[in-house]
DNA sequence: CGGACGCTTCGGCGCTCACCGAAGTGTCCC
DNA sequence: GGGACACTTCGGTGAGCGCCGAAGCGTCCG
């Protein structure tokens, strides 16, 4: 009788793979692109080391996670890019509403407020700054879908950011920012850009989250480039 | 000691609303874009109805799904366009190797395979094809992100083709495909092309499901607007 | 008015699964 | 070699949830 889609049994089963709350840390965590430890999601997500271990076993298994063994560590991180969209995609979607509770989570909040690091590009008020930049320069379509032009094809190169464009990767897309709720620059480009800006000392990680902190090298780079004034950055 | 991500627990309760393989089915037939009753899907999922009405008023409390009642009748449909893509985004990249098990889901498969709706907009081979043809004539920009051009925005004007650009919904979208895995056109261009190709008969329904087949007319039209060879829209 | 019908509520059943701690395996380092 | 350490495996426990059928409620229609 039942004419059911084919797709359904992949669905639920991938779903399920993020219906646990302690799953959910885990990949929210991982958002931030490093490899964590096995370890240090166990205590990162307040669970004994085994049942984080089962964990970690479901989600590689499922395809959301790779795994690289070092000696004793266990090594995760998330699969690929399309991965960290999909998970960035839901998180940003479901609970607008979600507030921090505790001071700490207050001012790690507003740090990440101000700039960070989704998966591979930049996000955050930093993230939003650049792709208004881009946007405003005539490099960045956004009123008709979301594209680089011509124009802001030759500004990469002309600043030296390469882009790979061979495999499917698309060159731009569009990522919902959470704090914002607003898009910003993902995709080849958005990665090309944040590696540069971290790579030629543009940004610096702070903490151990993944927060980022624009330098004074950094807003005088932003400022010629891109016409971004420094107080946007702060 | 945990420092959980307060989107944790929303991400999952969320993602549970998914992960359940009686939801997905009901999620997928309602990707269609079209309300169904609370009976019908009870009978596509071969559960009993006092189960479904269960999932329903889940998936209506998740905001996953709107819900209207007209008598003794309970029509549901997906929430918006958002969601759609999610559930489409999420269907996309689940179970590339879903093939159908039957007679019946083959014939339907095929049908289904050249032409149908997604949600809202044309899907298949025939929304490949048109997606193809405006990137082809320079009207869609796919190769530095995905965007109309200006071009491309006064052939929608001079196809008498309305565009409501309020609202924050983008004009242009890509939709990954699930049987050509290729990117499709969505987004507000997206389904003011396919609500027009059926409002002027270009395209008519076939089945209870959301396979659509190409008249004679909409050849005609197809191959006229966007040099389409009737060939591919078979 | 009364029966057919669509949906909902409720109780009960069984399965899945997240959790822990204890014990085991492999790695690193003194 | 031996101990500390990171991770995994295993058994057991408890909670959540998907399922059904029966009973109830409202709607439709003859």
């Amino acid at each position: 009788m039942t004419t059911e889609d084919p797709r359904a049994a992949g669905l639920a089963r991938f779903a399920a793979l993020i219906a646990d709350e302690t799953r959910a840390v885990c990949l929210l965590a991982l958002l931030d692109g490093r490899a964590w430890t096995a370890g240090e999601l166990a205590r990162h997500a307040g669970v004994a080391a085994s049942t984080l271990s089962e964990h970690l076993s479901r989600l590689v298994a499922g395809g959301l996670l790779t795994e690289e063994r070092q000696g004793r560590h266990r090594y995760v991180r998330l699969a690929d890019a399309r991965i960290a969209q999909l998970v960035e995609d839901l998180a940003a979607r479901v609970a607008p509403g979600a507030r921090p509770r505790t001071l700490r989570q207050a001012g790690a909040g507003s740090a990440m407020a101000r700039g960070r690091t989704c998966y591979d590009h930049l996000a955050g008020r930093l993230g939003i700054a650049v792709t208004d930049a881009l946007t405003g320069r005539g490099l960045l379509r956004q009123d008709t879908g979301f594209a680089l032009t011509d124009a802001g094809l030759r500004w990469f190169g002309t600043a030296g950011i390469g882009l790979d464009r061979r495999g499917r990767r698309p060159l731009a897309r569009a990522c919902l920012d959470w704090t914002e709720r607003r898009p910003h620059l993902a995709g080849v480009a958005g990665a090309a850009l944040c590696r540069h800006a971290l790579d030629t000392g543009w940004c610096v990680r702070i903490g151990t989250e993944r927060a980022v902190k624009v330098t004074a090298a950094g807003e005088r780079a932003l400022s010629e480039l891109l016409g971004i004034e420094a107080e946007k950055l702060r």
